[in-house]
DNA sequence: GGGGCTTGGTTCAAGTTTGAAACAAAACTA
DNA sequence: TAGTTTTGTTTCAAACTTGAACCAAGCCCC
């Protein structure tokens, strides 16, 4: 079949899309990186795991969770731990396993950086939005995002849920 | 002033966001690495030039066009020249400048490569937004794009349009 | 026309990401 | 239960990005 080209409408929204998400995160690069000493991803690490029971989770649901390959999760929490923000423990259930936690230096430095970060991610997006806006924008990235059940890099086709492991802290 | 938190409805459009985005751009630099060994921003360069006079274009405005900094164009243009796609003129009128040109070996990579890549932004994105859709998308990233006019890293206060050197060409 | 500032571009080191390969522990299977 | 496959994680080298430092050429202004 012949390509599909994109329409003017799409191509005007998807150069708006190209730049503006790049410009968002090197914002949010930039100001993390001057407050807290870390790059976005490393703070949703370390935000993610605050939200977790326990504030731990293992490596591969902390991976899943934050889109990104465990390979490029070890390389960060490895840095983390360097820095006394994370520390990995072992896995009781499963002696392949490794949890990594937050600890309470992890705590304190989110915390300190939290309030900065939310006021960028204001001040860059939501400041410049409408309320409907808002709404659309969950809305749409909530669809793309569901395209990419079962067939990410990261989900094989039969990994469904009630074959997985507990994706519970296994503290 | 006290931290103003994210809403509960900003907080489920700014994970959406985040995760969809991520997906995205993996997806994106996944297919283009395939099908033409380069990631996706070294696609939009060449891409870039595609589309400019006489395919070619200062480093400095292709930098700001693409929205990344001087220093990563240089790396990427680099690399691209090894491969051929792109060659580095002297810009007649400015002995400091350089030019970077598109070679009809990058024409060629670049024209096999776009219908296997429109395909994909269609399918990770279009395929899943209605019409309107498309529209809100579009205003959204206007909106959010336009928060980086002459506060950007690359951009100074100063610098303001009719002091800037001609950014057609210099062929 | 000789400072001194700005601009265009590259370089360098340090940090990060990628994908494939390596390993070890678990889970199947015959 | 031995043999095979899968799963969880790390390791490694190569690629890419970052930001500061650098250099050269234009610009300004006395």
């Amino acid at each position: 079949m012949t390509t599909r080209w994109l329409t003017p409408e799409e191509q005007r929204a998807w150069r708006a899309y190209i730049g503006a998400v790049l410009l968002v995160e090197d914002a949010l690069d930039r100001q993390l990186q001057q407050e807290a000493g870390m790059p976005h991803m490393y703070y949703s690490i370390l935000s993610t795991l605050s939200e977790s029971p326990e504030r731990r989770l293992r490596m591969t649901d902390l991976a899943e969770r934050l889109k990104i390959t465990r390979s490029r999760l070890t390389y960060a929490v490895t840095r983390l731990e360097k820095d006394g923000l994370v520390r990995r423990e072992d896995c009781r259930w499963d002696k392949r396993g490794s949890v990594a936690a937050l600890t309470d230096e992890g705590m304190r430095v989110l915390e300190r950086a939290a309030p900065g970060h939310v006021e960028t991610v204001r001040s860059l997006l939501f400041d410049r939005l409408s309320p409907e806006q808002v709404g659309q924008l969950e809305e749409i990235f909530t669809a793309v995002g569901e395209g990419f059940q079962g067939d990410s890099a990261h989900a094989t086709a039969d990994e469904v849920p009630w074959r997985r492991r507990s994706s519970k802290s296994c503290s």
